[in-house]
RNA sequence: CGGGCUGUGGCGCAGCUUGGUUAGCGCGCUUGUCUGGGGGACAAGAGGUCGUGGGUUCAAAUCCCGCCAGCCCGACCA
């Protein structure tokens, strides 16, 4: 039983002033957290039961699914990851530290190395496949801007597996095996959550979802449907299929338009001067070129433009994700001194191409349909042209998704509107492939004995952002209310009484009698407390259900409270113990 | 890493502009009395390197510079 008289906990009156999200902020109002580290945090006895409770929920779904745990150091030497070049990939999120000889140590951001060199270690046939391991650890990352409390911390704790197979069919079983996996544990924490395509990058081919819990704190941005199930990260969505236009437009014509080198400019001159016969011109008629600069992983640079329809912005990590490795940043000044044909302002398609004078790669956004036609630059200081047509009077090297997503915008698959929303990471499966097998040497002998590469996926958790992403669902105005799956009690007690009265001997002995019936009960047996302070703090603690016992006894009742539903129902003192394990359970 | 704001007892803040008593208020904490169903009252207390290092000055919480830390925005985030 906890006694909130000798419990290690301070509630505080006022929000902190340095928590700003809600997890944050009522985290540590109600004591369960405290900041110990840019980035870390203490964990009361509150919090640290909450978060042993949703470890619990992980750690019986994974073993469920057959997954074997085990655990490794944080503490990790550096040649491990130079295998597979981590340790310079990984660039400054990693936290690097030096041992009293010298030598270079990391702690761990995720542990594919240490588990694949495991496997080598222990296994090398066949029939040992498939196998999938998996710990809950703490994990470190050198973040450059820990915020929002545990949401993204520098330290966490992350429930992380690796699974080890011999062919692509049985990635694939281990791959769902995790996603149901996953499905049941979110379910079982009550957390919302929303399964997004990711982005493969580099590994080209492999499959990647995020777990994404819908919560306006979140810093990824994730596309809906608002009609079907699709959802996507902004990086990896997709344009829905447009329709080629095959109005017939009119024929070429240049116009002198002095002082349009921007969209707004161009836009409000052709209104004034060239005013089209049907609606007004705007944004959406101009084709914008964008410039680009590439850098290969060989450090080679390359220059593209990009158009896109003038009333759309370039999301540079759309663009990233899709020509990983290389790296996107916008043509400085150099570059353009570079590369003289490309007039500012006035860059249009007619010259551009990897087949054309200046050998410069044009790609096209979906949005500009084949058969459309667009007002762009004509390649020479104040000079347009109109109705310049994809596929007539230009053509690209190739599509690239490159727009910013919109709301509105058609879904890939069904073409309704889709929706922006927020969303914080939860959890993430990734086929990896051969990736680390291939670096690290991990094969085994199959049946024809011979040697083959194993084929890993890596599925991961964050347990303590799991508890912040609750924490954000789950409150109001006076507090929390936990899930009854992670609350840190089942019940909390309010005695309203002095000390040594009946009250008090009626609340402890249905205390008692809670605990028997198998309820982890809290109880505010705190002396000389008035009963508002009590009621305040078990609202803000918001362990679901709360009973009080007070004055109301003397019709030999008690009072149970439901935080979730907000109810308050007078219960007879002798069937409140039976009551109050049926909400439990309920 | 860039921009903005901030750092004063456990928590929330005032004081800083214009340097000068013993650094103040609310909450919390201790003791006592009262009170006892929505953060109660009265009284008496404890608790402070004013983030830190340097500088200016007869004198610095206050002015100047560096650093550290926090929050927000951006960059970053397999």
């Amino acid at each position: 039983m906890l006694r909130l008289s000798q419990l290690f906990v301070r509630t505080l009156r006022e929000d902190p002033s340095d928590a700003e999200v809600p997890s944050h902020r009522l985290l540590v109002r109600a004591g369960y957290i405290r900041r110990a580290a840019p980035g870390g945090y203490t964990w009361l006895p509150l919090g640290w039961r909450v978060l042993r409770r949703v470890e619990a929920i992980v750690r019986e779904e994974m073993d469920a699914m057959g997954a074997q745990e085990v655990h490794f150091p944080a503490l990790l030497p550096r040649d491990v990851y130079e295998q597979t070049n981590r340790w310079n990939e990984y660039g400054d999120n990693l936290f690097r530290l030096v041992d009293r000889k010298g030598a270079d140590y990391l702690l761990g951001p995720t542990h594919e190395e240490m588990f694949t060199l495991r496997v080598k270690d222990l296994y090398s046939s066949y029939p040992d496949l498939p196998v999938s391991l998996y710990q809950i650890q703490t994990k470190y990352r050198d973040e450059a801007r820990p915020r929002a409390g545990l949401l993204r911390g520098r330290e966490f704790l992350m429930k992380d597996s690796y699974s080890f197979d011999i062919d692509g069919a049985g990635l694939k079983k281990s791959y769902d095996d995790h996603r149901d996996a996953y499905e049941r544990i979110f379910r079982r924490l009550h957390l919302p959550y929303v399964i997004v395509k990711a982005m493969s990058g580099a590994m080209g081919g492999s499959v990647s979802e995020e777990f994404l819990a819908p919560i306006e704190a979140g810093e990824d941005t994730f596309v809906r449907c608002t009609s079907c199930d699709y959802a996507a990260n902004t990086e990896a969505v997709a344009t829905g299929s447009l329709e080629p236009d095959s109005v017939g437009h009119p024929a070429t014509t240049e116009v002198v338009t002095p002082g349009c080198g921007t969209i707004a400019s161009l836009v409000d001159f052709l209104n004034a001067n060239n005013p089209r016969p049907d609606r007004p011109w705007g944004a959406s008629d101009t084709l914008k070129n964008v410039v680009l600069s590439l850098r290969h992983p060989d450090g080679s640079r390359e220059t593209v433009v990009i158009g896109v329809p003038g009333d759309r912005e370039v999301d540079l990590k759309r663009v990233e994700a899709q020509v990983s490795p290389a790296e996107v940043e916008p043509l400085d000044e150099a570059g353009f001194a570079a590369h003289p044909r490309l007039v500012r302002g006035y860059i249009g398609p007619q010259v551009l191409g990897a087949a054309s004078a200046a050998g410069i790669r044009y790609l096209l956004d979906p949005n500009v349909v084949p058969g459309s036609a667009w007002v762009t630059g004509a390649n020479r200081a104040d000079t347009h042209v109109l109705h310049l047509v994809n596929g007539r009077d230009f053509s690209c090297d190739g599509e690239i998704e490159a727009v910013e997503v919109r709301a509105g915008d058609p879904c890939p698959v069904c073409s309704r509107p889709v929706e922006i929303a927020r969303g914080i990471e939860i959890g993430h499966v990734f086929q990896l492939g051969r990736l680390y097998a291939d670096k690290l040497g991990l094969q085994v002998l199959d049946q024809n004995g011979k040697q083959v590469t194993v084929t890993m996926g890596s599925y991961g958790i964050g347990v303590s952002r799991a508890v912040a992403s609750i924490a954000e669902v789950f409150n109001d105005e006076l507090g929390l209310k936990w899930p009854r799956a992670v609350a840190p009690a089942d019940v909390h007690v309010v005695v309203t009484g002095k000390n040594d009265d009946a009250i008090t001997q009626a609340a402890e002995a249905l205390a008692r009698d809670l605990e028997s019936r198998g309820l982890e009960v809290l109880i505010d047996d705190r002396n000389g407390v008035s009963p508002g302070v009590k009621f305040k703090d078990a609202e803000l603690i918001g362990i679901p259900t709360i009973v009080v016992v007070g004055k109301s006894l003397a019709d030999g009742n008690v009072e149970v409270r439901d935080r979730h539903a907000g109810t308050n129902t007078a219960v007879a003192v002798g069937e409140a113990a039976e009551a109050v394990v049926a909400l439990s359970r309920g």
